[in-house]
Formats: structure tokens, C-alpha cells, sequence
DNA sequence: AAAAAATAATTAAACGTTTGATTAAATTAA
DNA sequence: TTAATTTAATCAAACGTTTAATTATTTTTT
């Protein structure tokens, strides 16, 4: 024997199904995706998946566990951003779309889950792990408004609302926005394109929802 | 023999098992259903399942198919409203909010199918119901810009899909709404104090995003 | 109007299949 | 060898669906 397996490949199986499982189950949904059609896809036996996570259900929890901080934590970083408020926040548009974009079947099945009525462990694991981003864009409002550049009377937790609705509704139904833009190629929902006229519009609607009026020619040009 | 039972009791069982195909789906999902558990909810005979549906598929199908006109058919009233184009798109984003949360399960459901990459034609049927009442929204847009009250260079389409995002987030994802807002009540979601919050914070932020500078000190006050 | 026939609606039980999970044996790595 | 990993075979339970029999209602016949 040439080529003896090591033990990565035993880690690889371990990899491989948790990357196909976030891949099937954002396609599909948790109770339509059987052990056997996950285990086929991965190229892995169906015994690996109770070997590695004890059941499919221990699947999905470990790939929400160990994907999500990963998912999250980025936000962090952006509070090192210098500049006015307004240029954090058009940090913080930018670093989500980047971040959503490139993960997106992660992303369906994370809010997927949001709006199941099952498996409550799942729902609190993920609000606590998203809602300290809130508090990062809380902050940077009421920085603008107390330096006198946003409105005073902003509904902040609805405006966060309409930011993560508009990349959702977007990103999180591909046929959706497809159809709403007269695309004709699927692959649109993922492309750069997409994203520069999503930050665009994003960042000009925000502009004109949190600037004062009397700040209103101050207001940067976007992208 | 007082009270002869008429056919009607036999309609009665398919629209039990309409309704009830409708809440459940609504909160699990189709697939985590199962056609026992739901002729159970609907004190009704599984045979019956197939007897008026053929299947549970064929169920989930004509429950869409019956319920969704009705649902968009209500939008197209908003055509017969009087008014500046502003109070027309205030309308809308009044009669949208009364309809999805007054059927709020059915909506989850709706937008839930429209994430899923199954069932390629329940989302043709759905997409094919909803773009036209875009187009409504585009004529009222662009009857603003051309009076001169709006804005020309609005990305007519991500607008809609801001509004919209911005509702499905709040209303389909009741938990995280919740927890973004630091309520303790479930309920909260299907409230009346939410719904004049959400309608405030839509048509502040619309008359924001849409008005021309120079004509933004017309805007009448938001509710 | 009453009896008979036909149709529609409902039932409990069982169908064959697929499900997630487990086993015990085989293979590989250390 | 010993422990870790992978395999094919197997399990009981749950699945969606179908069945054959029964009850309820409507229609037809007399």
C-alpha cells in the first residue's frame, strides 16, 4: 500500500457531514432531508452520522453550534472602526452582506428556524448569539444623535428590523427577488451585482431615515 | 326527526382539515406534519386526507390554492383610493399589515415555501399571486416622481422589498421580534401596539427614503 | 309517501415503505 | 496488539396511503 489513510481523513468525514448537512438542510429543511440522502450526499455511511453526533438531531445542533459563532463573531471587529457614526454603520451593512452572501443556505436555515415553532434549544442558541450585534448598532445610532447628525425620534429597533428584513427577503428567497427583478439567471441572488445595489440602496434609505435635516447635505455620496 | 343533517357537515370536515393543514404547516413546516397528527388536531378520520385531497401533498396544495387568492384579491381594493400618491402608498402599507398579521401562520408558511429549494410549483403559484401587486406599488412610486414629490433616483424594487423585508422579519420570526424588542408576552407579535409601531416606523421611513428635499417639509405627519 | 336503489361520507384496520437508529463484524491506524 | 474508524445488515417505529366494511344522505322507483 502506497497511500495510507491518516487520520485527516477521519476528520474529513466528520467535516463532511456537517458541511453537507448545512448545505441540505438550508436547501430543504431539517424533517425533509433523510440520514440516508445526507450520508449518500456526503459520501459517508449512514452509521457515521449516530459514530460522530449520536443522531441527526445531534447532527444539526453541532453544525448550528460550531458554524454560528463563526458566523457572528465578525461584527465584533468593526467597533475598532474609527470614523463618524455613519461610517460605522455603513461598515456594519457591509460586513453582513459580505458575511450573509457568502453563506447564505447557513443563513435560510438559521432563520428558518426563527420561525418554526420546534425546537426551542435551537431559537435561544441563536438570538443570544445575534443579539449583541444589536446592541454594536444601537450604540452607533445613538452616537450619531448624540453628535446631533441623526434624528432624535428613530425607532432604533425597528430600523435594525428593515436592515436584516431587506437583505432577508432578498438573500433568503431567491425566486423572490429573481422574479421582483426580472433576472432571468438564479445565480444573480449571489452575485456582486446584487450586493453593490443592495449596499447602495441599503446605505441611501438609511441616510435618509437617520440624517437630521439640517445635517442633510453633509451626507456623504454613497459607494 | 327534528334536524336532518345536511351535506353541509361533510364540507365542514374538508375545511377542518384546510384549516388546520394551515396552522399546523404554518408552525412546523410540511414535512414535520404528519398526516396522523393533523387528522388528530382536526378531530377527523386520516383516511379523509386522501378521500377530499388524494394526498398530503395534494391537502397542502389546494389549501394554498384556496386560500391565497382570497388573501391577494383584498390588495387590489387599494386601486380605488383617492389621493396623492404618498397617501396611496400609505394605504398599502396599512392594508399589508392588517392582512399578514391577521393571518399571520399562513404568511409564515407562504414565505417559508419560497425559501425552501421544494415544491417548484407552489412557489410559481405563490410568485405569480404577489408580483402583480408590485406593480401596483411601482404605478403609485412613479406617480409620485412624476407630480415632482418624489425622489427619481429611488431603487424602485429594493424599496418594496424593504417594506415587505421589513414586516416578514417582524412578523414570521415572532421570537426574534421578541427578543429585539424586550417584550415578555408571545402575543406581543399579533398586537395592536406593534401594528401601529411597525405602521409609524414604515411610512417615517418611506417619506424619508422617497420625498424630494424640496418637498419635504409637505410630508403630512405619520399617523 | 314509502320503499328501494344509488351515491357520498366516514371508519378502523392494515398495507408496504421509509425513517432514524443500532448492531456486530471488518478494516484501518497507532 | 489495541483502539479508533468504517462497513453492511438489521431493527422497531413511524410514515403516507389504501382497503373493505359501515353509516348517512340523496335520488329513483313504485
Amino acid at each position: 500500500m502506497f497511500v495510507k489513510k491518516k487520520k485527516i481523513e477521519t476528520v474529513d468525514t466528520r467535516e463532511q457531514l456537517l458541511e453537507t448537512a448545512a448545505k441540505l438542510f438550508g436547501e430543504k429543511g431539517f424533517e425533509a432531508v433523510s440520514t440516508r440522502e445526507l450520508a449518500k450526499e456526503a459520501n459517508v455511511n449512514i452509521a457515521m452520522i449516530a459514530y460522530y453526533f449520536g443522531s441527526k438531531e445531534g447532527l444539526f445542533k453541532a453544525m448550528i453550534e460550531e458554524r454560528f459563532p463563526k458566523s457572528v463573531a465578525h461584527l465584533r471587529n468593526i467597533q475598532k472602526h474609527e470614523g463618524s457614526a455613519w461610517d460605522k454603520i455603513s461598515a456594519v451593512i457591509d460586513l453582513y452582506l459580505e458575511r450573509i452572501m457568502s453563506n447564505s443556505s447557513f443563513h435560510k436555515l438559521i432563520f428558518r428556524e426563527l420561525s418554526l415553532e420546534q425546537r426551542p434549544e435551537h431559537r435561544d442558541l441563536i438570538l443570544s448569539g445575534i443579539e449583541k450585534n444589536w446592541e454594536v448598532i444601537k450604540t452607533y445610532i445613538r452616537e450619531g444623535q448624540e453628535s446631533g447628525d441623526f434624528k432624535e425620534d428613530i425607532d432604533m429597533e425597528l430600523t435594525i428590523a428593515s436592515v436584516f428584513g431587506t437583505i432577508f427577503q432578498l438573500i433568503n428567497m431567491p425566486c423572490w427577488t429573481i422574479r421582483l427583478l426580472g433576472e432571468k439567471d438564479e445565480k444573480f441572488v449571489k452575485s456582486e451585482a446584487l450586493k453593490i445595489r443592495l449596499k447602495k440602496h441599503l446605505k441611501d434609505m438609511m441616510k435618509a431615515h437617520l440624517f437630521s435635516k439640517q445635517y442633510s447635505e453633509k451626507i456623504p455620496p454613497s459607494v
